[in-house]
DNA sequence: CTGTTAGCGCTTTCAG
DNA sequence: CTGAAAGCGCTAACAG
């Protein structure tokens, strides 16, 4: 069998390649029977349209859009939170017709991915920077999430004034606090924070929750330094549970938790619970996204519902629409047995 | 700025196009210090190399992998199982300098992406079997995991083995039997098979999984009947607590559960409790997949481990070498507080 | 409404 | 080792 290509029906049905391309393309271009009647033959032939690769050599377009992840793609996957965010964002391009390549965020540049792109969601600032520099360069259209490039427009919540809010209503007089955050500073350790800068706000989400923690703790003439503050580098169970048990070996054992995620909060009540603590009786827990499994879990956790999903349909839209206007999305809070709301 | 292409650049430098071309892909065809010159003036007119698009146009590779699920793609993100498989793709992807497109199985067709993959690996079965069709007559190769089209290769668990042998080392002379499949029969109801047919075998994960659990019961002497079988179609709260309740308000009460994935074994304990059961005591709940978050829970769940990640990577190693050889991993059984293995 | 032609950006002969 | 030229498969512009 011959090859399928748009010249070779073209040939094999006796017209010219434009009709073919029409047929399929331009459907006013020609004659309705004349269409109907090339479609079905090229359909007998087996022949399913004009090859999108040559397509969109010619056009300039792919109908792909690269999702660049902040780790690599094995890890965010496996994110709850980042999950969500990649369904939100999937379900507004498979209702558009529009492909989704995930591009790691651990990769050295974009070189094999930018020419088969139409644009470019970045969800959380990739680890390797040059990244953020290749995408500062390209010349397709980019929405961030959860961070800044330049004056790209970006989607965010409120990270400062949800973690302001959280503490404000959880948080008592006498309380011991801990924080445990994620990725605060760049390493692949869990460890105090003492005497290193920590990633700038702008492009870290974890620095901004602490802002909003610390805003809160001081209003509320709370003791809090940073030899209660531990960063964890990634989401996962191992950092987490190295964490929750240099806190909870700590003295004086805090009170109160605030976590970064659900995740961390998660594993910090299992081991709490090991030690024989009760949750919320002993020591109260707090996380951060709102995730399914945390409202599985028991005790069910008091955390901050960021809707990922939304962030993500919302980003999709705004890269597909070419929106050049930043969005604030609201978010919930979430009171759960881990931790009871302030009377 | 004038557009950077190979042309612009080799008027810019010079030299013929063949010339740059060969700069960036046959080291060999040009002098080491020519060479480096060149790549060297293209980095400072910020050429970054060839048009990659362009390059598959011509070379007929595109270096992306089609990923089609069985599922949409904001569902399928959401399942731990599928993450942890999508995770073993996309690590030996990585690795290999190759792109990940993800392909829902609720599209029509592979139009859209089939002329931007090089391939395909396709886990589950997709919902939409136009797509069935469609990989069977794509000209690009297919690696199928967990089902099986036609004669391309697949990778696979032995499901039947796995079932048995859960239900051999758990069950009980005098146990009343219930179990919860997953899209044991095209519906989106969540509900008991009467005298619907179900899945074929072949083309169903949960089916072979059933004939495993009935294989073993039979062998045992215990009476199960459909009565005792609930199918939910998709692995999400919603349907497993519903199939929970009514498996919890049948008369009688099983006194062991067999589920077809951990989230529904979750999902069940809950229910149990909420209904103030005790688990292991009052029932035993066995789930399946061995997911992170099974291991979390309390009580962490009697399940098998099926160990996804390999699979995925094993399925992409297979894609890339072009392997003929169909795969039957191994799987191991874990005994949690779920429920206790038989002495 | 239909056909011809140039060219998207590249790689690959093949001749020098 | 270098350069000229063909062509991957398609679409847009324009002529008829």
């Amino acid at each position: 069998m011959k090859k399928l290509t748009l010249k070779s029906v073209a040939e094999e049905l006796g017209v010219s390649t434009a009709t073919i391309s029409n047929a399929f393309n331009k459907p006013n271009q020609l004659s309705k029977a004349k269409r109907l009647e090339i479609l079905q033959r090229c359909e007998e032939l087996g022949y399913t349209g004009p090859n999108k690769a040559a397509r969109s050599l010619r056009r300039g377009k792919t109908g792909i859009v690269g999702l660049v992840l902040a780790n690599s793609i094995s890890y965010t996957v496996n994110d709850a939170v980042a999950s969500t965010f990649i369904s939100g964002v999937s379900q507004c391009l498979e209702a558009n017709g529009q492909q989704l390549l995930l591009v790691s965020g651990a990769g050295d540049d974009l070189n094999n991915v930018n020419d088969f792109v139409d644009g470019y969601l970045c969800y959380g600032s990739p680890t390797n920077t040059n990244l953020i520099d290749a995408l500062s360069k390209t010349t397709k259209p980019v929405i961030t999430v959860d961070f800044n490039i330049g004056d790209y427009p970006s989607v965010n919540i409120d990270n400062i004034e949800a973690c302001y809010q959280l503490v404000k209503q959880t948080i008592r007089e006498d309380d011991v606090v801990a924080v445990i955050g994620l990725r605060l500073i760049e390493t692949q350790l869990t460890c105090r924070i003492y005497d290193v800068p920590m990633i700038d706000p702008v492009t870290s989400i974890s620095r901004r929750r602490l802002l909003g923690y610390e805003k809160a703790l001081s209003e509320s003439g709370i003791d809090f330094n940073y030899e209660q503050l531990w960063s964890i580098p990634e989401n996962i169970e191992s950092f987490a549970v190295r964490a929750a048990k240099e806190v909870l070996s700590n003295q004086p054992c805090p009170t109160i938790v605030y976590c970064m995620s659900d995740l961390i909060a998660v594993y910090f009540i299992r081991e709490a619970m090991e030690m024989g603590l009760s949750v919320p009786g002993d020591i109260r827990v707090v996380g951060f996204d709102g995730t399914n499994e945390g409202q599985r879990f028991h005790p069910n956790l008091t955390t901050v519902v960021q809707n990922s999903d939304i962030k993500g349909e919302r980003a999709a839209v705004m890269l597909l629409e070419q929106s050049k206007e930043s969005q604030l999305l609201p978010f919930t809070l979430h009171f759960g047995d881990s931790c009871p709301r302030n009377a």
